[in-house]
DNA sequence: AAAAATTATGTGACTTGTCACGTAAATATT
DNA sequence: AATATTTACGTGACAAGTCACATAATTTTT
């Protein structure tokens, strides 16, 4: 009994230390806590979503931009973006318009009171970029973004190769 | 015009280069994708969500364990795990009882059909990660783990250290 | 011992993200 | 030219995750 009581406890730690060296889980805490990071960074800057802040962005970078590149630029659902694109012309923040060469695209532009927003959002966002550029050197992020793109490589193949082990007799 | 129209592609292409050195951007894609890898997995060989089969793991690896003693294991909130306790309970793969030691906790155990199917996903989950390492040394695991170490406590500080640099006269 | 502070759990409300489907427009095939 | 495919976008439905709050039990202060 009281044998039990003492030996969980370290059954948890014993556990936790384990998982320390799950990649799967660690990347999974890091970014998430990552998301939780920007999204109180935000929220102290004004009223801007993820979302909101990533479209700003990158119009504000790349000029009109349809639906579908800012997802290619994000790497995410259009969904994503289509959904948060109303609430910005509503706030004043952008516009959509048609495109001439294109009648299903619509092109989202950024207007002046979506630049002044971004302008002063991006005071604290690049802080933020810059104070991270000052924990990880070029070298640092030069290897971390090499094993990043190895292991997005690794989970976007359809399968885990199997080894062949199991297939030889 | 033409103009226009032959520069914008290359934009998107530019500010999608640009975008690839971004630790933040690129860390929740990575991580992203690996959750969509694993929802995957997890159908394909059985009905668990996310959330379920890293109960399952605990709970196998650690014995009965309680809500918040998850919760810490897998570096999430309390509130995941609490409501994907009745679903298991319901499906019989687990039970719930109230500590004896201490009443506000209720201790989560495996059942039987829990360690069976625990047993039949683990087919299928364990040989991902054993591709995994397979893609990646040990050295490489530790170099990630180190970098991701740094990452975290990066995101994790209330904000970003601030440079000196701004509080000089 | 009584009061105050802390902790474990459950739950509602919300954000972020994915998938699948429908519609309309553009492109490719025949 | 007519038909078939593909593509862009919006939207419903859902999964995953976070936060804040309520309640009950425990621990700490007084």
């Amino acid at each position: 009994m009281t044998n039990q009581i003492r030996t969980r406890p370290d059954k948890v730690k014993a556990r936790q230390l384990e998982q320390n060296r799950n990649l799967f889980g660690r990347l999974s805490a890091a970014a998430l806590a990552s998301r939780v990071q920007a999204q109180r960074m935000l929220k102290s800057a004004g009223e801007l979503s993820i979302t909101e802040w990533r479209v700003l962005w990158d119009l504000a970078e790349a000029g009109p931009l349809t639906v579908t590149e800012m997802a290619a630029i994000q790497h995410t659902d259009h969904a994503l973006i289509s959904r948060a694109i109303p609430m910005m012309v509503r706030k004043g923040y952008a516009t959509t318009s048609v495109s001439q060469t294109d009648r299903r695209q619509s092109l989202i532009e950024l207007t002046d009171q979506g630049r002044d927003v971004f302008n002063q959002t991006s005071v604290v966002m690049s802080a933020r970029r810059a104070a991270l550029s000052r924990t990880f050197s070029e070298d640092d992020v030069d290897t971390f973004i090499k094993l990043i793109d190895r292991f997005e490589a690794f989970v976007e193949a359809p399968l885990p190769e199997n080894p062949t082990a199991e297939a030889a007799p």
